[in-house]
DNA sequence: CATCTATTGTACCAAAAGGTACAGACTTAT
DNA sequence: ATAAGTCTGTACCTTTTGGTACAATAGATG
């Protein structure tokens, strides 16, 4: 038969994309087969353990992807000003501009939240974490920038939320451009 | 046979319970009659339009219930300032201080918006109006009022995904006690 | 007590679910 | 070119899904 994808990380987004649309649950087999182009075999070929391990593999992904685009950068750069607006370019891009949902997020919310647990916890702690230890370089007092890190991480899934229940972008648009007013110590 | 339920009604806070923990596509209508211990003959006699109806109608009592215990308030007090204390009060009761998931927020980031669309804008909408509202009688600008509410709600919203993420109720009640010092012009 | 309507349990249904088995075909390295 | 290993389509399986049909029964009403 025709070999169509040759890794496994090419279907990685599509299914992403697929999971922000419909959920775990309500992905099925031959929504995912549709999406991807690619017949149970295969899909069973590159995640034995079915749904379960490719929503994790995907997860997998984005932890990734945030890691490099996100989280490094907050750590290692002197500018933290610049990181940190870096930081909001990025997620405004990711999100689409609040069109596109937190995969991570909603799965917190669903009732799959156990059997992903940890790679929930994990993003959102170390997201948390080096954004408060950026805002500790400006001058934010260790307490002040936690609370201010939970602020805005919690103001982004926020947003997320409200932007696709009214179907406005510009509610997650917003949203962002208030939490950057907030970056400099007062 | 037995006659047990009297109220269609009685049966929507468990209705509402079932759809917060499993969702629309997870809640199976074998979990329902088990949650509701009410078979499938009784259920599809108060809704004779299945699972969609269902959720219509804990949709319609959720709002039902802000209505009466947020919006009301908020709309018709004097006393704006303790009107939006009380609110914070209700809504931190409401979701059982961060455990409990908000029903509308979760299906705002399914792929079962579309079906629920009214009934989520509204809720969002009609808290953000009042709440500006309110906040206007505090003596906040219109612009400034309108994107103070934003914020709470949607703070509301986020501190939900991220204590259920986090699974740490701590962060939900931090994110209201931090919204309630936001509440004075400056 | 007879009747009538609101409930309820049971049996049933077709469709779709997730998953397995496997033979065949394509690539690649030899 | 041939063997080894990687992919892929098809057929099939069991279980569960949401939903229907309907007869039986309970309580209310006269």
């Amino acid at each position: 038969m025709a070999r169509l994808v040759s890794e496994r990380s090419d279907i990685l987004p599509v299914l992403g994309e697929v999971f922000r649309e419909h959920g775990f649950e309500g992905a099925s087999l031959s929504i995912i087969t549709k999406a991807t182009g690619l017949g149970k075999g295969s899909l069973y070929h590159f995640f034995p353990g079915g749904k379960e391990e490719m929503v994790q593999a995907v997860l997998a992904e984005i932890h990734g992807w945030f890691e490099r685009e996100v989280f490094e950068p907050l750590e290692k750069t002197k500018d933290a000003d610049k990181a940190i607006n870096t930081m909001f370019d990025a997620v405004l891009k990711y999100f689409n501009s609040g069109q596109r949902v937190c995969l991570v997020g909603a799965l917190a919310l669903s009732n799959t939240r156990d059997t992903f647990a940890n790679a929930i916890r994990q993003y959102f702690k170390r997201w948390v974490m080096t954004l408060a230890r950026a805002l500790e370089k400006l001058g934010h007092s260790k307490p002040e920038a936690k609370a201010l890190a939970e602020v805005m991480v919690l103001g982004i899934q926020g947003g997320l939320v409200l932007a696709r229940a009214s179907n406005d972008a510009t509610i997650f648009k917003r949203a962002i451009k208030r939490l950057r007013l907030s970056v400099k110590p007062t």
